[in-house]
DNA sequence: CGCCGCTTGTTCACGTGGTCACAAACCCTT
DNA sequence: AAGGGTTTGTGACCACGTGAACAAGCGGCG
């Protein structure tokens, strides 16, 4: 399956779950286009990835794609997740996931400042990054998710390799090596931030060397 | 230029300013590719978009092409960022981004709460965010970064736009639509865990819940 | 001063992904 | 039961991005 394919089956998802709660017992490849903001044509060759689940004529029905989906986005079990780096980042996705999402749990959070150690986030309690194998095991995580500086973060996925973690969502701003068979996928605000700014610069006409002098604080 | 160039930029940037500050006058492409984690090539191909910086038998010169790509990226100038939701994640990008990265201030926090509004996040105070046009005149505001839930995205997209602001990341697990001339890229947690989701499931050796007695229609 | 090794910039072939278009298949109506 | 309208599934084509290979050009060395 295509790696883009990949990445749409979640938007796919996630607007099949708003056809079910609007009580839609099917589902056009148009109006799942629409919802999930791409072609309809697209949509078909992605869905028949999974298989043939449509009926010509009608569409897809709403449910039975939701099963055959998440299946094989493999959400039919729970993947515990271990939070690494407890800074401001770290706190916030313990706090938000936790509520936000099913599907993954976060068991086990882990940072190195001894001072952080021991305190509690969202109900669990920090351990220290050198617990991870015995943490890792205990609770079948096979998912890891990198929260710390970029100073720390090959190691912390070094360890988080060798405690068994093969999947990695990386926040920080630095490129991880990692052996083939672990798979890796990065956030990188700033790195978003610079895209935008290199378009918006592009629509402001080129390249503005010092043409603002706005007075600001006018507004108070 | 590629838009997969563009989104390469910011890595060859952070790469530069590694070996700037490792002291390297000069790097080369293969050095470079190492650094950012890609094909020496494509490191070529891409540098080749901001024209013939490099100089045969030596490489590229940090200093010079650290400048150029700046100005490429317009990063020359500093582009005034308003967040708006400040639930768990917002309070995390305001404290996080503003002493993580530069060139990107942020001078401007909105919510809908009215038991937000007035409270001080990072030493900016919470405004209401029916007041983003006067906000965003004010400070010239060009970048807005969205953390609100999904049932209130669209509508802080569209008064995002209607202030002005033409470049919008956002981090709510939902489509937004927004008028052709405005930039928009997406963070999806959600989105990037299913993905690790779907890989990890297929290295596990397909449905890890197979016990299952569906009768499965009997095929003719 | 000329040769040699090194690195860039560019060209070319290839693979992947996106879009279009259409036959096949299904439901509903008559 | 047959036909019309609708929607899927898929094959063909096109655009884009990637990777390798190579000539052009630069600095250093004898």
């Amino acid at each position: 399956m295509p790696e883009a394919t990949v990445a749409r089956l979640p938007l796919y998802l996630r607007s099949l779950l708003e056809a079910q709660h609007a009580n839609a017992a099917t589902i056009s490849s148009e109006r799942l286009a629409e919802l999930a903001g791409v072609n309809a044509a697209k949509v078909r060759k992605d869905l028949s990835y999974l298989g043939s689940y449509g009926t010509r004529g009608v569409g897809y029905d709403v449910e039975y794609l939701l099963f055959q989906m998440s299946r094989e986005l493999g959400l039919t079990q729970d993947w515990p997740v271990a939070i690494v780096g407890l800074g401001n980042l770290g706190q916030a996705l313990a706090n938000y996931m936790g509520f936000g999402d099913r599907g993954f749990p976060i068991v086990a959070l882990c940072d190195a400042d001894p001072r952080v150690v021991g305190t509690e986030v969202h109900g669990v309690v920090v351990r220290h990054v050198e617990d991870l194998p015995v943490i890792a095991a205990a609770h079948g995580i096979s998912i890891g998710i990198i929260a710390t500086p970029a100073s720390a973060a090959q190691d912390v996925a070094d360890r988080l390799v060798a405690a068994g973690v093969s999947s990695i969502l990386n926040f920080a701003p630095t490129v991880l090596s990692v052996p083939e068979e672990v798979s890796i996928r990065k956030v990188d605000l700033a790195v978003e931030l610079q895209i935008l700014s290199f378009y918006q610069q592009r629509r402001s006409g080129g390249p503005k060397l010092p043409p603002l002098d706005i007075p600001v604080g006018v507004e108070d």
